[in-house]
DNA sequence: TTGACATATCGAATTAAATCGATATAAGAT
DNA sequence: ATCTTATATCGATTTAATTCGATATGTCAA
């Protein structure tokens, strides 16, 4: 994913909880409790969640859960790192920071 | 339409034909060759660009385009002024700025 | 190598968005 | 008053998004 897609990023946008997950992930350790949990100590993914803490805030089906942020990843706006059985999902910030810009320049 | 409501704005935003509406109405004149043709020359409508213009632009049907600008204009996006039985469009500077704002420092 | 857990993908059902043509409303001109 | 032109609204159809439960895949542990 390197070029911006402006359409598939506002359609990521378009959704209450997907605008949570986002700002929820600004800060992951005040909004997750248990986040990173599972990974030794020496391991940091740093900012980032699994999907299993964040199905769990959320409480939608965990399917659901995968599928937003699946699409959230390919529109740019969340990074993934796996780490054996986990995926940890992250805020892309050069993303989020295009986006704003495309808003105030080129829209 | 005082305050921001994100999740209208960003539906909004999530159509190419949107998009193009708000990026042509940066440069009117530019965009609109006919633009404020039916305006008297001591009246201006700063920016708007009267439905007929845009309709024949983005060629899609009226009641489309009609529904496509005032959807923008609920979330903000346009200003409607009427003029006669013209209806001119432009864009609200405020909930734009706002909303990348919105990106950078919220979502 | 079998079992348990985390996540992803599939297929189906429901709900929302896009889009049109037809019609209504509103203003201006005759 | 009537006709024309501009825009808005309505109702219907098609297409896309949401959401689920079921199942597949991948990883680790016993």
């Amino acid at each position: 994913m390197d070029n911006l897609n402006a359409l598939d990023i506002f359609k990521a946008l378009s959704n209450e909880t997907r605008l949570n997950i986002l700002k929820w992930l600004r800060e992951p350790e005040k909004n997750f409790p248990a986040q990173q949990a599972h990974l030794p100590k020496e391991v940091s993914i740093e900012g980032g969640v699994c999907v299993g803490d964040i199905q769990e805030k959320v409480n939608l089906s965990q399917s659901t859960v995968s599928h937003y942020l699946s699409l959230m990843q390919k529109a740019g706006l969340l990074e993934a790192v796996r780490y054996g059985q986990w995926t940890y999902y992250r805020r892309n910030e050069v993303t989020l920071a295009k986006i704003a810009q495309f808003i105030n320049e080129e829209i």
